[in-house]
DNA sequence: CGGCTAGTTGACTTCATTCAACGCTGGTGG
DNA sequence: CCACCAGCGTTGAATGAAGTCAACTAGCCG
């Protein structure tokens, strides 16, 4: 199997993709264009048409918004087999983000007007669309409530929690992208972070690099918790 | 025309339903239900399976999330001609947050399955709701940004602009909903939001139970672009 | 080797929260 | 008709969490 044989196939797993006929499916997987990018780079600028539904086959993708006083805030962040402006691309609207690379980023990208007439035609890739686009209304909502309701620390936590498998016990993992990045998803300065993670080293948490040992997973969700009464 | 005629007329301006067929618009329209709510009923509960389509007539409603502590933190809020649960019921999911009305309210809603169905025959309906979602995402990277970039005394007076008509001069208006419901709308504590007007009364603000009287709002925008390059 | 970026650490500042007391207003019942 | 109470809002003083500024280190690339 080729890499991008293999890439397709990914495509066919992904939820947006999944319950799409074999007729659908071929159509979208005709029109596809694979990109890689390196970081720092731009995908999609703020303000410009969307032409193209995107899905990160590897690296992450950060989406910012200029402020008015010309900083970037970062807003969030897509990983491995995430869709990105499916529903602006579909809907012929400009972007209200810009996407840029982390690092080492490959994308495919199939163009919006094929999406759009396809979605138009079969009513479950629509369906499919408004489905990717539900799930990011909840995890938009969650970050709301992750900067209105939970301290730096209770933060940190919860995002060294997301990336280790569920479960108790000792685990390890590496941090998916710079303590930059972590800090501006997380709504901190970089350091912010860097005490933060100085100071959870008494609940067992070792950060050295990008490597992330947890000595209890356990132990991190009752100092969630624990941190949660004090409030 | 009855009341509920006027209401009918209104929902087929809406965005929602603006693009729809006669007959698409006629099925969903023979289904709808009415109701009306006093300040703290609860409309949706989370965790519910999401039943309704819910388009707001008049009033606000404000959703908000249980936090792991118990604390209830708002989420967003909507405001008359707004849709609300319209993705989570056309995909039978359930509800993510708690719906509740924040003074007398009325609701317009349609069975979850007439829409979804009509959804899967309508292409243009499925469209619709996923240019409403799609306009949710923005509003809801809207808050995040805001929370993420801006100081308390920013986000007030954005969101005094927000409720006067664009241009420039004196402008009043009124509070659409308590003290304490804006003070966590927009992420703040209710004292904080009370020594912010405070504080706001040096650029022209006077705020008057809910009564608000702006000396001119060009210099409201002046101060928000003052603040940003201080920070 | 130098220069750059990423990250750490310390001292200080500040914005917002917390806690507590108090004021106003509108409704209810004696 | 007045007294009392509850809900909403304001104000003050003290506290604390996160940001700022600045110096410094480590690693990496050319």
């Amino acid at each position: 199997m080729t890499p991008q044989a293999k890439d397709i196939e990914l495509l066919r797993s992904l939820p947006l993709f999944s319950t799409l006929s074999p007729a659908t499916f071929a159509r979208l997987a005709d029109s596809v264009r694979f990109d890689r990018y390196v970081k720092g780079d731009t995908i999609v600028r703020q303000g410009e048409k969307a032409q193209w539904v995107m899905v990160v086959l590897e690296g992450y993708v950060k989406l910012t918004r200029l402020s008015a006083n010309g900083e970037e805030t970062l807003i969030h962040i897509f990983g491995r087999g995430e869709t990105f402006a499916e529903s602006v691309a579909v809907l012929g609207d400009n972007h209200t983000t810009t996407a840029e690379a982390t690092g080492p980023t490959r994308i495919v990208r199939m163009p919006a007007h094929v999406v759009a007439q396809a979605a138009r035609e079969a009513p479950e890739l629509a369906l499919a669309i408004l489905s990717e686009s539900s799930a990011k209304i909840w995890a938009l909502m969650d970050e709301i409530e992750a900067l209105k309701a939970q301290t730096a620390d209770q933060r940190v936590l919860r995002f060294l929690l997301s990336l280790c498998p569920p479960g108790h016990g000792a685990a390890e993992t590496r941090l998916p992208y710079t303590k930059g990045v972590i800090a501006a998803s997380l709504g901190l300065k970089q350091e912010t972070l860097s005490r933060s993670f100085a100071r959870l080293k008494t609940v067992g948490v070792e950060i050295e690099g990008r490597a992330v040992r947890i000595a209890d997973v356990k132990v991190i969700e009752q100092e969630i918790e624990r941190l949660n009464r004090l409030v």
